[in-house]
DNA sequence: GCGCCTTTCGTGACGATGTCACAGACGCGG
DNA sequence: CCGCGTCTGTGACATCGTCACGAAAGGCGC
């Protein structure tokens, strides 16, 4: 295998530390410095921003075979991390000394290539962040978040989580899922969403 | 020199096309292709995302010695571009062919260096852009874009490339500049603004 | 099964912001 | 000095975020 499997080795063979998080862990938090180049093994990671009243909104996610853009930014920048990083399952990961990951760029074209792919995928990601909470209408983003989110017909989130996501506010998210339902497009419970006129969301969410 | 001129000299050495563009000009636009590494010389461009609305948020701007982190990540995952670049100056710029540009990675270190670090700020502005339109109220924002671009104590910009800068709407800026104005904090004129409290505004931009 | 506590959700009121539709003001070229 | 394009001013309105509550649903101990 060409992606994961080879990156990861390169970290190993580098001298890479393993560590490993539980779900929910804090991988790191605004203000924390960056300690080293870090790659996701397994699991997933959730990288966020948050204001100080709370309001919240979701950068990238991380899977295995990825690394984080801002913590590579923050090393490089000596700056300190603004997001923060939450485990949304078990991780295991390594960490690589910013020297050995230096080093690695340099001798190895094919860890080179897919260290930038993916941080090319998630400067896109900030990029679509950007237009969706400047340029499109909740309702359309919702819609799409509920058709992503959504295994066979449920969603599980709650009103709370899914702002997360979309970098709104509970209430606003509320009164949406309510005029969805009303419409007849979904039916609302406690904690999930069951998608009740699929075609219609997807006219919404473009 | 080791920064901009460094990283000018490796992008001729490896045969990087030497380009021009006048001030006012459009390096690319939404939909075109990245045409390859591209490298600013001299001047100054800004990168900005429109809407379909017309409404506009810049994202950063590069100015001698910088590259442009959406052109390089386009080029690295064969999306088309989603941003718009313009002159603001004349221009003197490198255009790389991608595998040359691959090449350079690999073999000059300092190159290496100069580009990751480069980019690692533009990711940075990127994040601050979104924490900015999503959590920082407008005066707030528009007392620090009034000091930044101060030239002694007047700023040279229609209201409608005020709000362009700060992803807002005409109409918006208008008010809040009336604001500021009844508060005696600035006078406002045609085309451009006067900062008569200069301390005031930077309480209000904290 | 019954209280109690935490989490999640519902709702009204209000301010800030974006949008739309115009109208007025300014300045430059002819 | 007349037009016309650019820039600015303004009112009306919808959406969204915030605040301040209160109600409902689950979970837990007993």
């Amino acid at each position: 295998m060409n992606g994961p499997g080879q990156v990861s080795e390169a970290a190993r063979r580098v001298g890479g530390l393993a560590v490993r998080f539980r779900a929910g862990d804090v991988l790191y938090r605004p203000g924390d410095a960056a300690k080293g180049w870090i790659l996701v093994e397994s699991g997933r990671v959730r990288v966020s921003l948050t204001a100080d009243t709370g309001r919240e909104v979701v950068l990238y996610r991380l899977n295995a075979g990825e690394s984080c853009l801002l913590t590579t930014s923050a090393l490089m920048t000596s700056e300190m991390m603004i997001a923060e990083a939450v485990a949304e399952t078990d991780i295991e990961a390594r960490l690589v000394p910013a020297v050995a990951f230096e080093r690695l760029l340099g001798e190895d074209a094919g860890f080179r290539r897919a260290v930038l792919r993916n941080y090319a995928e998630r400067v896109a990601d900030l990029v679509v962040v950007i237009q969706d909470v400047m340029f499109h209408a909740l309702p359309q983003r919702l819609a799409r978040l509920l058709r992503a989110k959504a295994k066979g017909r449920r969603v599980e989130a709650t009103h709370q989580a899914i702002a997360g996501e979309l970098g709104s506010a509970r209430e606003v998210v509320t009164r949406a899922l309510q005029r969805f339902e009303r419409e007849g497009l979904i039916r609302v419970e406690r904690g999930q969403v069951e998608i009740v006129d699929e075609a219609a969301l997807a006219r919404i969410a473009q």
